[in-house]
DNA sequence: ATTGTTTTCGACCGATTGGACGAGGACCCA
DNA sequence: TGGGTCCTCGTCCAATCGGTCGAAAACAAT
């Protein structure tokens, strides 16, 4: 009887294409219309999935930070290599996604940060994906020193950081 | 015959202190009436000392970035123990002047970026802070552990990244 | 006190915001 | 073809946005 399209695969779709047009503009600068235009939607076919802005860029954050340092690992290299080659896989969408993340935690107290569900699944993304390389004793230090070339090569333009 | 109170003065306190309400909530967070009644002033009177909202912005953040890294020195400790000191002066604003960072720079280009005044300014202020501490050679590279460690203490809400 | 200037104020404007809503189209099964 | 759902659409609303403006307050010098 009814429409039995997948419901469930379309909302997770218009949510991970929503994420690009919130990290572009931040939350407060987009409206729904705009996210609607871009998405070739409505307005109202949003809202529809969505009760409230707010639910829908969290779910795009969700959907951002889910998929996050999937890179494919090559074992035959060097450990240095392979960390180059995760900076690499990371560098083109780190500074919107940052962006984004920054936006998501923008007003939030360590306190909460900390116990945020969404930020521990994207620590621990992005903490096993080093882990791999490094193994677990030099994680953390790893993914610190992989994180600061990131944010250096992007708040440089590319200038610095490419060490 | 006028009054003669340093309006430009004024004109960079008003700046300074609207950075934090702008790191707070975002550039398109926030309207020039909250920003107004957060520093006790009429919008009207905003709007006398600056012409448009992004003109109060662009001089909230050059007021952020240029005083950064101004930590004293003490010479007579060891190298980590003076980098030490340095990410721990810098950690309690970190988060929110990213954030300022990130939405002053949303949208541009890796190239406007690299061209930026202010993040040139902003840049160098750094470099030249860790570069009194480890040198030029290392300048670059230990700038990289600062933040990526910074970054980190952030995103987990201060359970990792304190090594 | 009076004059001349700077700073502040509240009222106002058109545009846009998040959200609500009912009508109609698209679709599946009988 | 005819129900019954699900989806989409345009319209409407109060609230808020950035920005303008003219009048009043605050002040320094005469």
């Amino acid at each position: 009887m009814p429409k039995i399209i997948d419901r469930d695969k379309y909302k997770k779709d218009l949510a991970e294409r929503a994420a690009g047009f919130f990290s572009k503009h931040g939350y407060a600068g987009v409206g729904m219309r705009g996210i609607a235009e871009h998405l070739g939607v409505s307005k109202s076919a949003l809202y529809h999935y969505f009760p409230t802005k707010e639910s829908l860029f969290l779910a795009s954050t969700e959907s951002i930070m889910s998929r996050v340092g999937e890179a494919p690992l090559d074992v035959a290299t060097t450990e240095s290599a392979q960390l180059l080659a995760l900076v690499d896989s990371m560098r083109g969408d780190f500074g919107p996604e940052m962006a984004l993340v920054f936006d998501y935690l923008r007003g939030k107290s360590p306190t909460e940060i900390a116990a945020d569900e969404t930020m521990q699944m994207s620590r621990s993304t992005y903490l096993k994906a080093v882990e791999r390389i490094v193994g677990p004793e030099r994680a953390v230090e790893t993914l610190s020193v992989v994180i600061g070339r990131l944010m250096l090569d992007y708040l440089s333009g590319g200038e610095l950081g490419r060490l």
